[in-house]
DNA sequence: CGATCGCTTGAGCTATCTCAACCGGCGTGG
DNA sequence: CCACGCCGGTTGAGATAGCTCAAGCGATCG
């Protein structure tokens, strides 16, 4: 169980630095059990109000909402170590809806336990106050890739972040990793049409610069992508300070 | 449990209402003073390491990031009672600039008693988690509108999330209240060119849903402009539920 | 074996952008 | 007190990125 917990961001000095003994025990103290779903169960449901908080262990998925015109806004993606429902524990209801793409497994906590958290282990809380900050520094970052970009370097930025992404993550293998997606899932998280990523999609590969297919993403030229996503080619992990 | 968390502080229930005695008594600990600044004033710089951390008490400003472009996404406006500088408090930097747009009166906080509130104050501490998790919410709902809504009702979202806004903080007089920003900002904000916002500002103008200007936002028609913006005509103060 | 789903590609349409000019108000300096 | 420059707002015209509609294709599944 202990190590199972290793990627939980519920501690982490840097962000998926292996847990302290003391964290593990403590986790498992807050840690209500484990489960494994099936790719395309709905773990949270937007304005529901769940009794439980996950932290993702394996697979993926995604967060999105849905709008009024039946459109989806897919907010962003779900990677081995992400907390899922900061918003169900803290406020009455989720504002959107969580998704596993693939089968997943999640660690699974109880959402009433979560004030017995903050009173009981404050380290814990600000580091969970630090998940929520780099939620919003990530997705000030989306509204400005929505804001501001053409659809070819909203492509290329999402598939730098992720690739990072999952890198600090461990689901690289060289150059590739897995990316279970559809395009319109893509399409959702950008802004874009369907249409309109499949065409950049190829732009990209007929230049050598990344390809994604049968869900697996590859990246062939991190430089290029960068160029193309004006981006810093450096990668910056997301460490967070020791208070 | 419920009477663990009984008074908080930070803020509010309804999030802006007046703060209890022992609110204000458990505030003057943390404060560390007040500050006046200019229209104009920088208050915080993006990647800046800012000591401190502030709540806005009157005036108003603007979040935004710069691009590598030189362009400019405003992030968010900036109302009195908004808390600024979470992410300079809990990560090592802050990740996009703060800006006073009109002269503004602040709170000041140390950011170096900030674990200390953590660790002492575990309600305050829930309270400020609570508010980064509201923030997330609305930059949520900011990303499905870049993601999926036209220049129009992208405005008209815009008004009515300001006007719902200021109402609450009493910033609003009848159908009228002050909105002390550029066309430019609004643009910057929702992802448009200056001159197309300028021809859906006359647009709402003549279909008598709101005018701004000259400083001032009148909704001559709420649901009008609810319609347009793809928006329920109720609004929904947003709430914190008592643990 | 038909149906469904995701991907791909083409063709025309339009919302929005860029460029450019003009206007009024305001602050500054002569 | 006037003249000038600057800033923000307004409007027109032409260019285009991205959209919608539509069709076809291969894989998967019951």
């Amino acid at each position: 169980m202990a190590t199972d917990c290793q990627n939980c961001p519920l501690r982490t000095r840097p962000i998926f630095e292996p847990m302290t003994a003391t964290e593990v025990a403590f986790m498992q103290g807050f840690k209500t059990g484990e489960l494994e779903v099936e790719g395309g169960t709905t773990l949270m449901m937007e304005a529901s109000n769940s009794p439980q908080l996950y932290t993702a262990l394996s697979g993926m998925g995604l967060r999105y909402k849905t709008l009024l015109s039946g459109e989806r806004q897919v907010i962003n993606f779900v990677v081995p170590g992400d907390f899922i429902g900061l918003q169900a524990g803290v406020m009455q209801e989720m504002q959107h809806s969580v998704e596993a793409t693939t089968d997943m497994k999640l660690c699974v906590f109880d959402r009433k336990r979560l004030w017995a958290l903050f009173r009981d282990h404050p380290d814990r809380a600000y580091d969970l106050t630090w998940l929520a900050a780099v939620e919003e520094h990530l997705l000030g970052e989306s509204l400005a890739i929505l804001g501001h970009m053409s659809g070819l370097e909203r492509i290329a930025r999402a598939f730098v972040r992720l690739f990072d992404r999952g890198a600090a993550v461990g689901l690289t293998r060289g150059a590739e990793m897995p990316l279970p997606y559809r395009q319109q899932d893509l399409a959702d998280a950008l802004g874009l049409s369907v249409v309109h990523v499949n065409k950049m999609l190829k732009r990209l590969r007929q230049e050598r610069a990344a390809t994604w297919q049968n869900g697996r993403l590859i990246v062939h030229d991190r430089d290029k992508l960068c160029r193309i996503a004006q981006l810093e080619t450096d990668r910056q992990p997301m460490t967070r300070p020791l208070i």
